[in-house]
DNA sequence: AAGCATGTTGCTATATTAGCACCATCTATT
DNA sequence: AATAGATGGTGCTAATATAGCAACATGCTT
């Protein structure tokens, strides 16, 4: 929820900050403003503050990319929190041939993959996956979203399409019956089943989901069963076992 | 260099979160104020501010952790970078009994590894290093020092101490020496010697590092040879060869 | 050369933040 | 149980920083 006095630049500066992040190129800032429906000036002033402390770079083009400062950002934070360090090793342990492993967080209407491997996937590139895919849609998605409350899932479909429902309520149905089970299943475009199952309560701050081509019901207890192992496993080297 | 019209309050912002990223444990508002040297109000409503879009997100005790928005910020930028992507297997290959390969960036003052291996250290765990160590005692902190000015160099330690150099001038002497000869050597507490080269020119965005017990002037000279072949793989796979 | 797009700045009305004083809540101490 | 101190959070108004127009310099394309 938004403080009584909410700070709208660094909001603004963050959204820059993002499409800069996510854009994989370099960008100027006319046509950052373009992308983010925001004033030229105004876009202009925060990729220069940006770059004046290191988190952007300016390019010889007078284009902006991301800079050193993203990298330490990013570096940090995967560090301090632990999730990837601790969640990886027993993520690896899921690895299996036509099966994908991954891990992943809500953001917004998306769900952002930490890390998205099949068995011969190398680490480093599982880890820099980043995918964004409509959260409606992927196993990891549905299970962040069970984990709001139902005024916060209509708040953030609010005026948008949810892609694989016809409208809120039936995504708010499909959300109780996974709550009542604790786990998502998820059959996108019916040909990939994706089991999903939350980390941590109270916030659920990541998922992580097992994938495989059609899974029969006893596969899928199976990959449920998988994954509360993993969780346990995750939970107890985080300390909240 | 600051815009006309910088943006005070995305650089403090910015700052909050670098220091709850780095932190790695939750912290409070009036807490980080203090580390900061910033008014309560005004770290308090910064805070609130980064958990409302998701980039922290308060916890029942009421202190803030990073959010699952810092996770999308740090998938983002490695992926869009693609530096890690690139630079990993080739590190990986450069990995020996005895020897530490590391990558890093300059930040402020500090050397920030983004990769940071022995021979036996799991991907994931070299990813996660992001430990920071002074510029001016680690190799891949000279070289990112050597590319900058000298005056660059002069402010950013302006009224600090520099560790391992008795002045400024002392270590620019030592710069100048980098700048010529390519590669950068180090010798902190005279018991490892570091090897660094930089990758990339205006801006050097990186630089790499082979590191082990005191090596002898043919043995740093087979590791510049190494380092430069990294390189030069690292290079033509990011197209700027 | 002309036209257009871009990065950037100066300027001032206007919207936003700073920071004090204050409240509610929690914890530890008496 | 009462008290003292710390914390997260808010309301208010003076003081400040930003918004956005108009404009300029530069580079690319026609």
């Amino acid at each position: 929820m938004l403080p009584a006095q909410p700070n709208q630049s660094l909001i603004d500066g963050l959204s820059v900050l993002q499409a800069l992040a996510g854009s994989g190129k370099s960008i100027g800032s006319r046509e950052l403003a373009r992308m983010l429906d925001m004033e030229p000036t105004k876009a202009n002033r925060l990729l220069k503050t940006l770059a004046a402390i290191g988190v952007a770079q300016q390019q010889p083009d007078k284009k902006y990319a991301p800079g050193p400062g993203m990298h330490v950002l990013s570096a940090q934070s995967l560090h301090g929190s632990g999730l990837i360090r601790q969640a990886v090793p027993h993520l690896e342990t899921l690895k299996a041939p036509g099966m994908i492993v991954a891990m992943g967080v809500l953001w917004r209407d998306k769900t952002c993959y930490l890390y998205h491997a099949n068995h011969d996937t190398p680490t480093h590139v599982a880890m820099g996956a980043a995918e964004l895919y409509p959260a409606s849609m992927s196993g990891i998605g549905l299970v962040m979203l069970a984990s709001l409350q139902n005024q916060q899932v209509r708040d953030l479909y609010h005026n948008h399409d949810i892609a694989g429902f016809e409208n809120v309520s039936a995504l708010i149905k499909q959300l109780k019956e996974i709550r009542e089970q604790g786990y998502a299943v998820a059959n996108p475009e019916n040909k990939f089943t994706t089991v999903a199952l939350g980390l941590g309560d109270n916030p659920t701050y990541a998922a992580i989901a097992l994938s495989s081509r059609q899974m029969n019901p006893s596969q899928i207890n199976s990959a449920v069963e998988q994954l509360k192992e993993a969780r346990q496993l995750i939970k107890s080297q985080r300390g909240e076992g």
